[in-house]
DNA sequence: TCAATAAGAGAAAACGTTTTCTCAGCCGAA
DNA sequence: TTCGGCTGAGAAAACGTTTTCTCTTATTGA
């Protein structure tokens, strides 16, 4: 059995205008050739009786679905909802859809999803995780749409867009220098992820070879352990610290105030990612580094456009720059001075 | 200019089996009388040449484009995630893809969110936002498709799901009470949220009438405020405190921890909402209550498949129980014998 | 052996568009 | 008057399916 349309369609205008449907096509899109009247006529028609096309005809007909299928495994959304917000910013306008796939690490689930995105004939697909060296658990080379990999690892060949850690860790570090802190310290997540080796790495080679950096989880207690162990140890303490994540420095804030230190008086702080909902809510509110997801998100966005159009993009590696967000954690820039 | 498909069709699939497309359709969908052999051999061609029907002709046909639209102002995606999470799920053996749309409370960009998803003719729309008692900026009534409202306000007669506040205060209650609590106070937020005043209305109902009550704000400040105000005040002081969210609980067990109170010995503490990133972190982690919004996200899913298949839904609201989740903030539940 | 029936498979229509092709009418020029 | 060119508009094909209808061939029963 075959279902029927209740939607006014382009033969029910035609209908009511008393010509064929190929002239009422003609008018709506500014094409072909006949009077301005006619034209004007038809138009006005077919917004009386509130035509609009089928998006599905025309896809079938044009072989291009303005659809495009974002693919994650980000559960809690840390990474995914900005880069969607971004990529919906870009493609709205575009009259571009975005089907939201999310797959538990589950390569079965991930195959059912993309068979079904392909199946609607998608005009790309964006790839995204929650982590920059992790692949989603399904193989997306080869496949008969273009591919854009978002904080994702990717394939050989194909087009990557990430946060540029390095670039985000100098940030963080100059803004601790200007504030007047010499003795820094480095705590992140654990060594086995790449944005934690990228971001401590670049701090290493900016502070000084024996600057000190401790790998440890994204945790809040990690930021507590970390403190005890700095503060209760011989030496020359840190008066300002870069951590690896907003969690990780809100438990260092947390554990500075329990130990009755001030900060940024006497220990500033800057964290790395500005998640609102940490950065925002610490006392005294974090000063951190954002990501700009939401703009890697409409860059992956218009990527994808770019290839499902046919335009040319050079493929490989493209690290988009991070940016300061100064709230209190870090003092004003002129305190050192 | 028309597009031209690369992928392999029916067509295709026909030619190699040296049969017409009507028997391989008939073949492949295990309809219409045909040898075994020949439908077995077709559909062994079919798979060996990477035959997959296109959806769009498909959904052309029928009227049914096994897509749904979700349409969400929550920015956060505090509860859009689990929610999207629980209508995927409940729809993708279906076959069925989500569309996600993030309209930022703008009512032009929600009315083009939902034209697009009409134009490419979605079997059904789920409306989601942050408050259950404030509705989308864009109006829903009347659409050529089924409407369900999950976690957000809808128009008479339409389907609206939420979660039970009131069974939900009950639950929390009714534990710190199992846990030897008879001092009970109500932290929460703005009165002029319905779920704030929903819990705190139950809170009263069950409690007993003057059981106090503190309404503010959604934050981890208001929570510290209030134990300020509580425990610098005279009289008797609380032995079991229910908050009406994770963050404000939050505060509240900071705070407590702060005046040398001990959580869960000296003060029990429940949040609400689950949300990990908070609940999971505070020491001791929180008890809190879920409001199981994958579980609403699932019946939301299921239902707009109902809808969108004609089978009739009884419309109104429906309040989905709420569930207990424990953890460290309220001690076990044989402690107070 | 013949007719009635069933089986197997193809042709064509339909879904709602867009575009190419065709055609009728009209005007001006030779 | 006749022919070439232009204008306005419709017919038909195409996109990739599914389904109904029709037709040919084979099988069965008398």
């Amino acid at each position: 059995m075959v279902g029927r349309s209740s939607r006014v369609t382009i033969h029910d205008v035609a209908k009511a205008a008393g010509v064929s449907v190929s002239t009422v096509s003609k008018a709506l899109n500014d094409t072909g050739r006949m009077t301005a009247e006619t034209r004007d006529k038809i138009k006005s028609i077919a917004t009386g009786v509130g035509f609009r096309p089928n998006a599905l005809a025309r896809s079938l007909l044009f072989n291009r679905s303005f659809t495009v299928g974002l693919l994650t495994n980000d559960t809690y959304g840390r990474f995914t909802l900005p880069l969607m917000s971004g990529i919906s910013e870009a493609l709205v306008d575009q009259g571009v859809s975005v089907f939201l796939c999310a797959i538990e690490d589950d390569p079965k689930l991930a195959k059912i999803h993309v068979d079904a995105m392909l199946d609607k004939q998608v005009d790309g697909i964006i790839a995204t995780g929650k982590r920059i060296d992790r692949s989603l658990p399904v193989d997306l080379a080869g496949l008969p749409v273009p591919v854009v990999y978002a904080y994702s690892q990717g394939t050989e060949g194909s087009v990557i867009l990430t946060a540029d850690d390095a670039q985000g860790a100098q940030l963080a570090i100059s803004r601790l220098r200007s504030t007047g802190r010499r003795r820094l310290v480095h705590i992140t997540g654990p060594e086995s992820f790449a944005s934690a080796l990228e971001r401590a790495n670049a701090f290493q080679r900016t502070v000084g070879p024996d600057a000190k950096v401790l790998f440890g989880e994204w945790t809040e207690a990690w930021g507590h352990q970390s403190i005890a162990a700095l503060f209760d140890a011989e030496g020359e303490r840190p008066d300002g610290i870069f951590c690896g994540n907003d969690q990780i420095a809100r438990g260092v804030v947390d554990a500075l105030r329990e130990r009755g230190l001030r900060v940024p008086e006497d220990v500033a702080v800057v964290g790395f990612d500005n998640w609102e909902i940490v950065a925002a809510q610490t006392r005294p509110a974090l000063t951190t580094i954002d990501m700009n997801l939401k703009e890697l998100g409409r860059i992956a966005g218009l990527t994808i456009l770019d290839l499902a159009e046919g335009r040319p993009v050079a493929p490989g590696l493209r690290k988009l720059p991070c940016s300061l967000v100064v709230r209190q954690s870090c003092g004003s820039s002129d305190q050192g001075n």
